[in-house]
DNA sequence: GTCTATACGGCGATAGAC
DNA sequence: GTCTATCGCCGTATAGAC
């Protein structure tokens, strides 16, 4: 408004793309941790203020990746949504487990811990990709499920989201105990529930 | 061995609890980014390199804090384990609850997730939370259960430690769509599978 | 509009003085 | 057993070159 108005690069800029390119690799290879502005300008081998030109601190880093990844996610999705309707509930379940593997989400949901300017950014991503699979559920649901059908499809989508990336985050520590028994029990219930093909997945798979 | 055996702060001290002390009154209200050692020193009220003395890196002090959390965690769980047995999947649920809305545990696994020298030191805590309860469930599991009964007293367990666990992180990011569906779900299970009292807890609830 | 150079204070960590 | 000095990183701000 008023103010100074301080220089500041555009948002189409290719080399402002180029540099987010470099933060996600950044923090898929080292953690967020390792995002600084020296990192990332040596990564795309040009100067530390060059990196601040595009994005004044840090934070601003970090909003821009969420937005980016955010984005691009949200299009996936909505494609996978695409799928039969009696399959919606598997979809959903495949969806999870790739997003919460992609170490991104789990580095985003770890920085919005304590980096209070990005809470809001994580939150409306979380909640986009929420609602967008709660409407495609709510259109498709038969009332069955797990304890006796008494869920409502918002806690039955919780669940399917939740699981895979509660599970992936213990693992991501070194913790196993139990975590194929459950899995196992789900993919039988979401198996049952439509064709009733054996499903393959393991714990330990990587996708995405 | 043979090496040099740098000088270091007795594990007795009472320094080194005190220490402590304020290491956890730091994550708590500010995470643990926040545990610096001039932080810890300022809160104390001591040098910065006393702090170092008693511990020699930042990785040592997380160490410690979570050996420390880590066996009062365990007291404490096991007292509640001797709670009649047709109340220990509620015994169970209340210690996730109070064990997630602490913090610390939030943020030692976001500290796990990039601090390879604290991991294993999480993934022992957890795991013996995780085996302590397991044994005590296996003891007095009557196969029921969600899922038409098909749930291990392993995959029962995940669930119910997991499930207070993932919705406080995403309360933590301001994320809240269908907690509640998903928590009244589970405690009425939780009810009907012993007294059928109506449960009082919501999501937004804290304790400890 | 893009980009570089430089300076500041705070950080973890180490070596070594008291 | 306690504490200081020092080192090379870091985020950030600013001034100015192309």
């Amino acid at each position: 408004m008023a103010g100074a108005a301080r220089r500041f690069g555009s948002e189409t800029s290719k080399t402002r793309d180029i540099l987010l390119d470099c933060v996600e690799k950044l923090m898929l290879e080292q953690g967020y941790a390792a995002v600084t502005f020296r990192a990332v300008a040596t990564e795309a081998e040009v100067t530390p203020g060059l990196v601040q030109y595009y994005f004044r601190t840090l934070d601003g880093i970090f909003s821009a990746a969420i937005q980016r990844y955010s984005e691009r996610n949200i299009r996936y999705l909505a494609k996978a949504l695409d799928a039969p309707a009696e399959d919606l509930l598997q979809v959903i379940w495949e969806y999870s487990w790739d997003e919460a593997a992609s170490s991104l989400t789990t580095e985003f949901m770890a920085l919005g811990n304590h980096r209070k300017s990005v809470q809001a950014e994580i939150a409306e991503a979380t909640e986009r990709v929420r609602k967008l699979q709660l409407e495609a559920l709510e259109k498709n649901f038969d009332g069955r499920g797990p304890f006796g059908g008494n869920l409502t499809p918002g806690a039955l989508l919780l669940l399917i989201s939740g699981i895979p990336k509660f599970l992936e985050l213990e693992e991501s520590v070194g913790v196993h105990t139990a975590h194929q028994e459950l899995v196992d029990a789900f993919e039988q219930f979401l198996g049952t529930k439509n064709s009733a093909q054996p499903r393959k997945r393991s714990v330990r798979r990587r996708a995405r």
